[in-house]
DNA sequence: AAAATAGATTAGACCAGGCTAAACTATTGT
DNA sequence: ACAATAGTTTAGCCTGGTCTAATCTATTTT
């Protein structure tokens, strides 16, 4: 049985992992606000149970075992959002901390039964993929906004960043997973761009908010 | 903030007093599983930090800052067990460990919620009280079915013993919460009692049994 | 290539929370 | 009344997980 702070560890480097980042000491720190020493420990004991390898001065890796229980939490966190948001009612960019807690309940019954009845949903609220029991992840061929041309149209499949901040600036601009958008400008100067949803009239978006939103084709 | 350790030494002080044993500390230590020393220890700390009244060799006693945090624990407790067992299809006698590392789950908001999608229940699977957002408990008359003569005619209203065995006993006896019986006899030799569903065929139930069902006028 | 620097690791301390063993209190039996 | 006993507390130790300070390594600058 993993502690809570090993399994925060695990998750940590994973999701470095994910963004292409190598998962250094002082990144994993960060991440979990703790300090590099603490993660240093940590990184050795996590290395001798078998679920990363720790190649010092050049971060960690995971491996095959430490892949799948990060996939099994990252599984239980978007579950449990799914839940919070669609059953109980809670606002989207309110739910991280509470599924951090509740990710750390340990039982597979539980989550399977979850699972089910939530209708064994693909996606979580901001659009990333829920791993299925063994850990596999459905992927779609999405983009980033900011990556878009003019004239291109587009559905907005994920945010690929879950700050209350920017999450209540979507919402206000009744931006949500599933909004499809025409892609109209991009200044060149700033970055920014203007977009048109289909219903409704037409605004800028930063390049700080484009560069966070994953779309797909319509 | 409390540690979950804490939080649980408080829960157990508080179920002792409950049923009106005094909380001694070999007996919190059997119920937590834990030494009598290291139940001293906690005694102490939780005694300084106002959540109790510890009187060496004398056991312990909450006090209303003690007792209020308990009954938000049993609410948390028995919200949960409620949603385990109507909504995710878990069996009662299923549901006390999951419920038990659930109820550490620290958001006010979330068991408000959990509460109204519940239908804001007053009464949990076993058919225990649940204490509302201020602590009040909601309390029937009942009385334990052993108690019971000969010709009474009752409706089970709680379990007060939640091991896996009863409860699976009870379950292939037939017997649930809100099952009328009809008392038919009582051996004097052993304390088991011939009972009679409404519907179906009498049977008889050892005084261990008997003892731990809660009853009341139908 | 040597110096400067950013980052990682080690060493050593601390705290919470658990344990065992020994010492202590209260109660019970004779 | 006093010895035995049941139960509680104290003292001291251990582990996991955190920290700071000091040291070490790799990289970048000059």
């Amino acid at each position: 049985m993993l502690t809570r702070s090993e399994e925060d560890h695990i998750k940590a480097v994973y999701a470095l992992l994910q963004e292409g980042e190598s998962a250094f000491t002082k990144d994993i720190a960060e991440c979990l606000r703790t300090k590099a020493s603490s993660v240093t420990d940590m990184l050795k004991r996590l290395a001798e149970k078998g679920y990363l390898k720790h190649e010092p001065y050049y971060g960690a890796k995971l491996t095959a075992k430490g892949r799948s229980l990060a996939l099994q939490l990252v599984r239980k966190h978007r579950l449990w959002e799914t839940f919070l948001v669609e059953r109980l009612g809670f606002g989207w960019d309110e739910v991280h901390d509470v599924a951090e807690q509740m990710e750390h309940v340990a039982s597979d019954k539980l989550i399977d039964k979850l699972d089910a009845y939530l209708g064994r949903p693909h996606f979580d609220p901001h659009g990333d993929p829920i791993p299925d029991r063994n850990g596999k992840l459905r992927q779609r061929k999405t983009k980033r906004l900011d990556s878009c041309k003019p004239g291109e149209t587009v559905r907005i499949a994920a945010v690929s960043e879950t700050t209350d901040g920017l999450l209540r600036l979507l919402d206000s601009k009744g931006l949500r997973i599933g909004t499809t958008l025409a892609v109209q400008e991009v200044h060149a100067f700033d970055g920014s761009m203007d977009v048109k949803p289909k219903s409704g009239s037409a605004f800028s978006l930063s390049k700080d908010v484009s560069h966070h939103l994953q779309v797909e084709n319509p």
